[in-house]
RNA sequence: GCUGGAAUCGUGUAGCGGCAAUCACAAGAGACUGUAAAUCUCUCGCCUUCGGGCUUCGUAGGUUCGAGUCCUACUUCCAGCA
């Protein structure tokens, strides 16, 4: 049996714009959930299995994170646990604001397997691991996807994925779509797109089944995809901006694609030019810091990405200065970042330290490092994200980016 | 002193007649963006116009078309016996 909470009526889900960027689509707000405020821009933590690696809810709080994000398709199986607990706040602990994604993302790292963000210098498709075949395959009616741990074989359509999520029970839920890949052209875009769109409207309508169960009120975003054209993109946005069912209509808007870094901006320009202003959008799976200034100018409101988390895994640690691989920095006294003030720093860590940490052989003094290297990681972009509310809401924007952005990128 | 065994990239190793020579670690370079990712790719004797060239497996000889690989001597180390 589904636990039921108190009824939460009033803490509907809701967004106002506080401040906006002058000549621009962006702005700074508050999302009102039912677990909290976020105040955007913003950027959630990914916690795919419900937990962030080697990251506690306290370390979440301890950074400043404002909501975490995980993933229907991987705890799928979990869901009615979840439910159980009084859905993902507080199984996991965080008790804050969450998002779940569709499990729309897996559509194309399980499928085609390409990377999702290609420069242009560099526009070879990166894979981490050798694909010898597909494990999502998509038709009309959904995805079949065979489990990557277990190999056990599971369709999903946007009726399942509502299911799963409004199980799950967070916050804010996606609306189950088809992320192409760079790989994908025009022709396969339109085909997607249609599907995409069709999915949106069976999320819409069985996300209405079940967003009460828990005994609060779960929100929906639809998600544009339609690559890198703009009839797709403009079209797209246009049709799931106007979307109802029943009179109901999605509560935001995911932005989604697979980019070409150099087109990110003018693509999510043709986006928010057609979306209604007053709803909240999150741009799926970004996190650089160019990408978080121009996901922000462009109108996107919130943001998610593991990179913070990996590339802290792998040895790569943000500074104000640009990042800097810690393999470099044997017996180094330097501190990681001068002005950081993330709990590893402020507890003294210095980069030959944290280096000694990473490479020692003893499991429990890496995990020290995972755990070390991850909130300063995650607390450099949340601190970004707080920086450029700040500025908006000083009218400042601009010169913060282009101050920033000299010191990081040099 | 005698009897066995061993000497190969920074380290530990594979190799038992076709070898610039295995694997691991260390080291170096790169990647990572809604997590099949505490992961992956590349380099790792010297030189290179990236075709290749050169010198290598304790030392010195020898057998062989061809030798880390077989033989002889020497050197060093380890084990056992004295």
């Amino acid at each position: 049996m589904v636990a039921k909470l108190a009824d939460n009526s009033n803490s509907q889900f809701s967004f106002e714009i506080k401040k906006k960027v002058g000549g621009a689509l962006g702005r700074a707000g508050v999302i009102h959930t039912p677990h909290g405020d976020i105040l955007t821009p913003a950027f959630m933590v990914v916690g795919t299995k419900a937990e962030v690696k080697f990251m506690t809810p306290e370390d979440l709080r301890s950074v400043n994170a404002q909501a975490m994000l995980s993933n229907g398709y991987h705890l799928r199986k979990k869901s009615a646990e979840i439910a159980e607990a009084g859905g993902l706040a507080s199984y996991s602990g965080w008790n804050g604001p969450t998002l779940t994604d569709s499990g729309g993302f897996q559509v194309m790292s399980l499928g085609s397997g390409l990377g999702k963000v290609v420069s242009m210098e560099r526009k070879k498709a990166v894979t981490n691991t050798a694909h010898k075949e597909r494990l999502a395959k998509v038709s009309d009616k959904g995805v079949d996807f065979i489990d990557p741990f277990d190999g056990e074989l599971d369709f999903i359509g946007p009726e399942e994925s509502m299911e799963i999520q409004c199980k799950i029970g967070a916050d804010i839920h996606m609306a189950f779509d088809e992320l192409t890949s760079l790989a994908d052209d025009y022709d396969y875009n339109v085909a997607a797109l249609k599907r995409t769109e069709e999915w949106a409207a069976r999320s819409l309508s069985s996300h209405l089944m079940h967003r009460d169960e828990l005994g609060y009120r779960q929100s929906l975003y639809g998600v544009l995809q339609g690559g890198r054209w703009e009839d797709l993109r403009r079209s797209t946005a246009r049709v799931l901006g106007k979307m109802t069912v029943g009179g109901t209509a999605f509560d935001g808007f995911g932005l989604g694609g697979a980019f070409l870094k150099e087109d990110l901006g003018e693509i999510l320009r043709w986006c928010d030019e057609e979306l209604p202003e007053e709803k909240p959008k999150h741009l799926l799976g970004l996190s650089r810091p160019d990408d978080i200034f121009v996901g922000t100018e462009m109108g996107a409101d919130t943001f998610d990405c593991v990179a913070p988390t990996r590339e802290a895994r792998h040895g790569k640690i943000y500074t104000a200065h640009g990042d800097i691989n810690l393999r470099k920095f044997m017996d180094s006294p330097e501190a990681l970042d001068a002005y950081c003030d993330c709990p590893t720093c402020k507890a003294g860590y210095t980069r030959g330290q944290l280096r000694a940490l990473w490479k020692s052989g003893d499991v429990q003094l890496k995990q020290k490092y995972y755990n070390l290297a991850s909130m300063h990681n995650v607390r450099f972009i949340v601190r970004l994200t707080e920086q450029i509310r700040q500025s908006i809401m000083d009218g400042k924007f601009y010169q913060f980016r282009d101050t920033f952005l000299k010191n990081y990128y040099g």
